[in-house]
RNA sequence: GCGCCUAUAGCUCAGGGGAUAGAGCGCUGGUCUCCGGAACCAGGUGCCCAGGUUCGAAUCCUGGUAGGCGCACCA
């Protein structure tokens, strides 16, 4: 637990005993203490309402509460400097300065795991994210989920959770086939054969490049092979390998790597969709219908029902799904979290549902979905068309805007906003780009302690010469240093990735803020050994924040 | 028609029961003999509409309106 946690534990705990000492409620009716950080500095460091909570218990008005509520507190317990009561029955807290230099020691002494917190328990959680089918190149869309999961991922496991990144590669069913086809019409195309592409095929440049390959490594040896069916199984394949290569070197270079890439295919030579099957007709949630085999979603509040297996005897997607999910669970994950495009959030109700079917609690799956992405470039919306394969590819977006900058575009914003994404902001080095601006202040950092050393001078953690941080910023920034945990803790609750990047462009505000106001190598050795730790523990924090969301920290830029 | 997401400043977005609703961009003006000006400081307008719950609603509930996305024996 961070010094800060603990100090507001002991508050929380100093608050219910002065409740009670104050004879207002009886114990058990106190409800939880609530500690805030006021948004306005004049209303303290931390605050909390009970006064206002306890109005109708008490029956009495909320400031003679606090009144009676504060006379009783200890503030010495706490660290506390000052206690006011305030508005419509706040209780505000002033915390005494010297405990926040304790903030810098905690850094220095967790260094990078700093912001790491138990919340999480170690509970098992598995994440899968992007999951794109290996029929063609990531998108647009696909890297606002690698970012937002890989992101999620960093933070739950900061956060205390046990965390297994997964992938599922939709390598079964029928769009395998349709890749295929659409590899064979361009190998053809590519030995100047005639041939016609197949009406929903792939049409991605990734289709015509593969055919070319396969010409280059094959000739034309396949347009001889007699059968065909065994021509196209080479070519769905070739296709699956040359795919996912492409996908997992995407995703690698975005800094996103995974724990478990989990075939879909493995499912149907396992058994374990059968063996799911059987365990769906057995409680009773199938039927057969028009020749198709059910699954009673409906019970579960789905809209409709859904079928499992098709009448030509094939399974739908939804059941390998459940298969998979089944799999994900009995592999002693309590928590699933998907991360889902909006284009599939009609999915979630069905998916739910056969978990229910299955015995397990609806809440045990999560599903993150992330809204659209619309792409600006010039001002101009930039179109996007999935029948022609026209549309931005990941590696395109990298190429231009960068990987540092993609990542926090995607991170920056809240999962479920519809997101318009500049380019020309995001590739721009100026003072208009946010990820310059928290990168920056890292570099900045890094430069001082780069001069610093030049004139012998060092950061020093000796409280007396901490004790010369008497600046007002410099308070505010040893707190906001210290609120790093609780923020991550937060992010990883809420689910809510943009958190972190929001708490580090702030955290960066404040020390431009502060760096522009004040010169941190001074002719005074003592606050200027100083002043570079509390330096040193910004950079620190900027560092492990940045981390969290997939982005570096450069010594210099 | 039904479901999900969204609606907050000119634009892009935070905030999601509490005290005077924030930030970036853009616009205007200012800071620089000094550790990196990709910086800092100052200035303006705003919670889609109507009801309801509450001591208190931008926040929760209901009903509208507008936009996005879904509504397959496709994946």
């Amino acid at each position: 637990m961070s010094v800060l946690e603990q100090m507001k534990e002991t508050l929380k705990e100093e608050i219910r005993r002065a409740v009670i000492d104050a004879g207002l409620v009886h114990e058990a009716e106190i409800p939880e203490v609530h500690l805030e950080i006021p948004r306005e500095k004049a209303h303290g460091d931390l605050a909390t309402n009970i006064a206002m909570q306890l109005t109708r218990i008490a029956r009495r008005n909320p400031r003679e509460i606090a009144a009676a509520i504060v006379e009783k507190l200890d503030q010495g317990k706490a660290s506390i400097r000052e206690v006011q009561i305030a508005g419509p029955g706040f209780i505000n807290f002033f915390l005494d300065r010297s405990f926040l230099t304790k903030v810098i020691l905690e850094i220095d002494q967790k260094k990078e795991s700093y912001g790491k917190s138990e919340t999480g328990r170690g509970e098992k959680v598995n994440l899968e994210f992007v999951s794109a089918n290996p029929t063609g190149n990531l998108h647009l869309g696909h890297a606002r989920g690698a970012a937002v999961g890989d992101a999620l991922c960093n933070i739950l496991t900061a956060a205390g959770y046990d965390v297994t990144r997964e992938y599922y590669i939709n390598d079964a069913g029928n769009q395998m086939r349709m890749m295929a086809l659409s590899i064979e019409a361009r190998y053809l195309e590519a030995l100047g054969k005639e041939c016609t592409f197949p009406e929903d095929g792939y049409r991605g440049q990734e289709m015509i490049q593969i055919a070319q390959e396969i010409v280059k490594e094959e000739g034309d040896r396949l347009v001889e092979m007699m059968d065909r069916e065994e021509r196209l199984s080479y070519f769905q394949q070739v296709g699956r390998e040359k795919l996912l290569a492409k996908i997992r070197q995407d995703l690698e270079r975005f800094r996103v790597t995974f724990d478990v890439w989990y075939s879909e295919r493995s499912l149907y030579e396992s058994g374990e969709i059968e063996e799911v099957i059987g365990e769906l007709k057995e409680k009773g949630y199938t039927y057969e219908k028009d020749g198709a085999l059910w699954l009673r979603t409906t019970a579960f509040g789905d809209d409709k029902d859904r079928v499992l297996i098709k009448k030509d005897g094939s399974y739908t997607y939804f059941t390998p799904d459940i298969a998979y999910h089944r799999n994900k669970l009995a592999r002693g994950h309590q928590r699933l979290i998907n991360i889902w495009g909006a284009d599939h959030h009609g999915y979630i109700p069905r998916m739910k549902a056969a978990l229910q079917a299955l015995g397990y609690d609806a809440d045990q799956l999560e599903v993150v979905v992330t809204q659209m992405v619309k792409l600006y470039q010039g001002g101009e919306l930039v179109k996007m068309s999935k029948r022609t394969g026209k549309a931005v590819t990941m590696e395109e977006l990298m190429d231009e805007v960068g990987v540092d900058a993609t990542r926090y575009f995607f991170a920056m914003r809240s999962p479920d906003t519809h997101l318009d994404f500049d380019m020309d902001l995001a590739v721009s080095q100026s003072n208009e780009n946010p990820v310059y601006y928290v990168q920056y202040a890292h570099a900045r950092i890094a430069s001082v302690f780069r001069q610093a050393s030049e004139k012998g001078l060092a950061a020093s953690l000796e409280p007396e010469k901490l004790a010369k941080l008497e600046l007002e910023q410099e308070y505010d920034l040893l707190q906001k240093l210290a609120e790093f945990p609780s923020e991550v803790a937060q992010a990883a609750e809420q689910l809510a990735p943009h958190r972190v990047v929001r708490y580090l462009y702030d955290l960066a505000t404040e020390f431009h803020s502060y760096y522009n106001a004040h010169r941190v190598i001074t002719e005074d050795k003592e606050l200027t050994q100083a002043r570079l730790a509390l330096l040193a523990s910004v950079a620190q924090v900027v560092r492990n924040g940045l981390k969290l969301v997939g982005v570096q920290a450069p010594e210099r830029m």
